[in-house]
RNA sequence: GGGCGCGUAGCUCAGGGGUAGAGCGUCGCCCUUACAAGGCGAAUGUCGGCGGUUCGAAACCGUCCGCGCCCACCA
């Protein structure tokens, strides 16, 4: 550290190179935070505890940038809380995901030409957890590779022991509660999949059919009705018709002929059948729809299945074997041979629901499954964001919640699956139920089985904010770090899993929600805002942009593009762009430690501050605060920005430019501007590290000879604040600009150095001439001077030497159109300040403004016109 | 069919009653000893259309147009 702090020159500073390599330094930097048990957690510990819990990724495959996005935030937050001192707790794990996982090795077998049977069931789940080792393992270098800074000792996976014990005592107490039930009813069928599964994993999309008419009936007692489902026909128990349709009125209760087969159905009135709609007769197929289900109860019809698992057709007779879609149209042909169809088909758009898993259609199917009874269950979760235990960010987000855990279906959570957690239920040899859970055995003897099927994969993430801290024990843990602080997560999984999780954390907890505060993400989207898919191409790796880039680089990235609640757009060029900002942090701390920036010590007192340093100060301690309620707001996208700003544009930009005259005179401002550069920094990398927590530890450390950055402390708002200080280096700023921009202008090379006067009127300019002639190459004036340019600023007067090289022309066009400007600027104002209802009704810091702007407008015409009289003549 | 949200610079998005912002991109000049992954300067918008409220509207209200998402039992 001292060695360094002496060098002069950079190339003979090895500690840090000119760029930043951000691939050199991470990984080795990652592992020493997890040896030094920065990330662990300690139930007995006396600090606050701060609580939250990875959404456990699937053991799919691998994580996607949707993953980093999520996990940037979460580790953020974190990091943050762990600098202000709280007892973190980043709870790390994955998820078994039943059909998304068997799914996928059942993708994998079929590479080798096998099925799931050909294995047999218990060689199958091997597989699987076979398959879980590999993608776990991905997964969890990923983390590692972003910085996640996880408790991984405390790592638990959906179906561990622990959480196996878990879902059974649930389910054992839902079960003795009668929250779980058994029940014949109509289910979202998976043909491809041959299971189950709950109405939130069905997608509805426009899909093209074909609506048909068909005439039902024989003689004068016919009716018409039409269906994009043909061949549910064979299922029909009845046609329904509404009470008060006269057309149909003489035909209710009547038996009518249902073509293609040998029975006869009655026509039934109901009031759910829509009049208005089509004939106004409905054909009723109670197995295979869920409304003609309901109407079949209400009238007591009888539910006539007609297909198989496979969806295909099981009714005896010249349909049979038929897949749904043939004996679709095989039995239109039929009908149309018997003149039953009335309107020819007509392409028909509807709303189809598709496995979210497959995408195939849906077979909605009579069968036997385990409910949740949802009513009490979502009432409460209703009420604990309506009472405000929990809030939900952003708020917009509450009605959604609402209006899905108020009108809430009971949840179908068996599956017909091999992977996920069995089902803890036995049946008798005559099919009695014999229930369960971990504590009970079932009892010995013969002919008592199992249910084979699973559980939903949702009913184990439920239980994860507590599952994961050792529930159903009451363990240390449970006690020190539930509820949950913070939950983030996608605004994607309200339903599917925070509302569960609210629901059995509520239940499970004794009516202590799971968290405090429910913070909902967007989608990462490409550069153009459209959705990331493999098959669109437009996916990306993770991993291959932190190679490129460093972690930081992406972590920034998508920091930066997070405001909450929306989706996130990302593209190669941004994370370019968070790289080159580590770079230049890298290189403005290299230029710190090269002039000796110093971080012991009290900081100086102001009055032996130079006003540069006590504004950057000022600055400093704004933005500190500014961060800090970003941060409480989950304005991830805002604090980035403010502190992308202010590092690069206020610090590297202004003070270390103002400050490098100060450093080369060196004495005792040199030692005073030293002292605030170093403080600068260093609180400024304290602030940054949750976000781009590699860098700012590599540069912290040798900055400060902290130990690591991790552990350092939050920065706090010292309150100081030097408005005065602030306006002086603003006018400054509009000095060096102007004049910049006058150099730019009339083509002067930016290294070139010109004799220039400098006039600083008044004292608040004196101080900065040195730092004002560096920045700008300006000269002291020699002997052979004329004034060919004067810019007064605010101020302060420079006369440029230019030797004749001006171009007058240019500059009197540039001046008049600035001058133009002005005028009509102070017209603007005069027009303002002498309307009475303006004066009359604007508050006083409106009306301050306005004459602030003539003021300055006033200045700008005089100095505009000064400029334009000292002007040479052409 | 309901509900929510969005249309702001070439692209992606902030902002939100008091003179239009950022990143990336574009143009010009510069390797000025922290950094060319950089510096300096510049250009760029009838803030979707039309009405209304207001001293003042990109912002609030209404309406229309164009998108997106969520929910829903239209055969």
């Amino acid at each position: 550290m001292t060695e360094n702090t002496q060098q002069q020159h950079p190339a003979t500073t090895p500690e840090l190179p000119t760029q930043y390599a951000p691939a050199e330094v991470e990984g080795p930097l990652y592992e020493r935070w997890v040896e030094r048990g920065y990330f662990d957690a300690d139930a007995k510990s006396d600090k606050e505890p701060f609580t939250v819990v990875i959404p456990p990724p699937n053991v799919t495959g691998s994580l996607h940038l949707g993953h980093a996005f999520e996990h940037t935030l979460i580790d953020a937050l974190t990091r943050r809380k762990r600098m202000q001192g709280y007892e973190t707790l980043w709870q790390p794990g994955m998820d078994h995901a039943g059909i998304a996982t068997q799914n996928v090795v059942e993708r994998e077998l079929a590479k080798e030409g096998k099925s799931r049977h050909d294995l047999g069931r218990e060689a199958f789940v091997e597989r699987v957890w076979q398959w879980k080792g590999e993608s776990g393992g991905q997964i969890s270098g990923q983390m590692r590779r972003l910085g996640d800074g996880v408790a991984w000792s405390r790592e638990r996976f959906t179906m561990d022991e622990g959480l196996s014990q878990a879902v059974q005592t649930i389910f054992k107490k839902l079960y003795d509660d009668e929250l779980i039930y058994r029940a014949e009813r109509i289910i979202n069928w998976c043909p491809r999949c041959l299971t189950a599964i709950s109405d939130i994993e069905v997608e509805y999309q426009d899909d093209d059919g074909e609506l048909v008419s068909i005439r039902y009936g024989e003689g004068d007692e016919t009716l018409v009705v039409a269906t994009t489902r043909a061949e549910t026909m064979l299922g029909d128990t009845a046609v329904a018709v509404h009470p008060e349709d006269e057309r149909y009125k003489h035909l209710v209760g009547k038996l009518i002929k249902l073509p293609l087969t040998d029975r006869s159905i009655p026509v039934v009135a109901d009031a759910h059948v829509d009049p208005e709609f089509g004939t106004g007769a409905v054909k009723v197929t109670p197995a295979h729809d869920p409304n003609d289900f309901e109407i079949g109860q209400r009238h007591d019809l009888p539910n006539i299945a007609v297909m198989d698992e496979h969806a295909v057709i099981t009714v005896p007779g010249p349909f049979q074997g038929l897949d749904r879609l043939e004996a679709r149209s095989t039995i239109v042909a039929a009908l149309r041979a018997e003149g039953r169809i009335v309107a020819e088909k007509r392409p028909y758009t509807h709303s189809v629901g598709h496995c979210s898993r497959c995408k195939t259609t849906i077979e909605p199917r009579l069968s036997m499954q385990w409910w949740v009874k949802v009513g009490p269950l979502a009432k409460a979760a209703g009420d604990a964001v309506r009472d405000g235990r929990v809030k939900i960010h952003p708020q917009e987000m509450e009605k959604r919640y609402f209006d899905w855990v108020d009108n809430l279906h009971d949840w179908c959570i068996s599956r017909q699956l091999w992977w996920g957690h069995r089902i803890p239920v036995w049946y008798g040899p005559n099919g009695e139920v014999v229930c369960v859970g971990p504590d009970e055995e079932p009892p010995a003897g013969e002919g008592w089985t199992q249910d084979t099927d699973v559980l939903d994969t949702w009913f184990s993430s439920g239980l994860w904010p507590f599952s994961t801290l050792g529930w159903p024990e009451r363990t240390e843990s449970l006690a020190k770090f539930y509820p949950n602080s913070v939950l983030v997560t996608g605004y994607d999984i309200l339903f599917f899993w925070v509302a569960r999780m609210m629901m059995f954390g509520l239940y499970a907890m004794d009516g202590t929600p799971p968290f405090h505060t429910i913070a909902l993400h967007g989608m990462v989207r490409d550069q153009f805002g459209k959705k990331m898919s493999k098959s669109f191409g437009n996916a990306v790796n993770p991993l291959d942009w932190m190679d490129k880039y460093g972690s930081d680089a992406l972590r920034f990235t998508l920091a930066r593009g997070a405001n909450p609640g929306v989706d996130v757009p990302i593209g190669e060029d941004w994370v370019q762009g968070s790289r080159n900002f580590a770079n230049k942090i890298w290189n403005a701390t290299r230029f710190a430690l090269m002039n000796g920036a110093t971080v012991e010590g009290p900081l100086p007192e102001a009055a032996e501050m130079s006003a540069t340093d006590r504004w950057i100060l000022s600055r400093l301690n704004t933005v500190v605060a500014e961060v800090d309620a970003y941060y409480e707001d989950f304005q991830f996208a805002k604090l980035s920005d403010a502190l992308f700003h202010f590092a690069w544009d206020e610090v590297f930009d202004w003070y270390v430019e103002l400050s490098k005259t100060t450093f080369q005179a060196g004495g005792p401002a040199a030692e005073v501007s030293k002292r605030v550069l170093g403080e600068v920094l260093d609180v400024t990398l304290r602030l940054l590290h949750p976000v781009v927590p590699f860098v700012t530890e590599t540069l912290w450390t040798t900055l400060t000879g902290g130990e690591s950055v991790v552990v350092a402390e939050w920065p706090a708002d010292s309150g100081f604040r030097d408005a005065g200080a602030e306006k002086e280096i603003a006018s400054v700023q509009d000095l060096v600009t102007e004049v910049r921009r006058f150099r730019a202008d009339q083509g002067l090379q930016p290294g070139q150095k010109v004799p220039a006067r400098l006039t600083l009127d008044g004292t608040p300019f004196a101080p900065h001439e040195a730092a004002v002639r560096q920045l700008l190459r300006l000269q002291p004036e020699g002997e052979s001077f004329a004034a060919t340019a004067t810019l007064p600023v605010a101020g302060a007067t420079v006369a440029l030497d230019l030797s004749g090289t001006i171009d007058v022309a240019a500059e009197r066009k540039r001046l008049a159109k600035d001058l133009a400007a002005a005028q009509k600027e102070r017209q603007q104002a005069e027009a303002k300040l002498g309307n009475e209802a303006f004066l009359a009704k604007a508050p006083d810091h409106v009306v301050d403004k306005i004459r602030g702007r003539l003021a300055k407008a006033e200045e700008d015409i005089a100095r505009l016109q000064a400029q334009l009289d000292n002007l040479p003549a052409a």
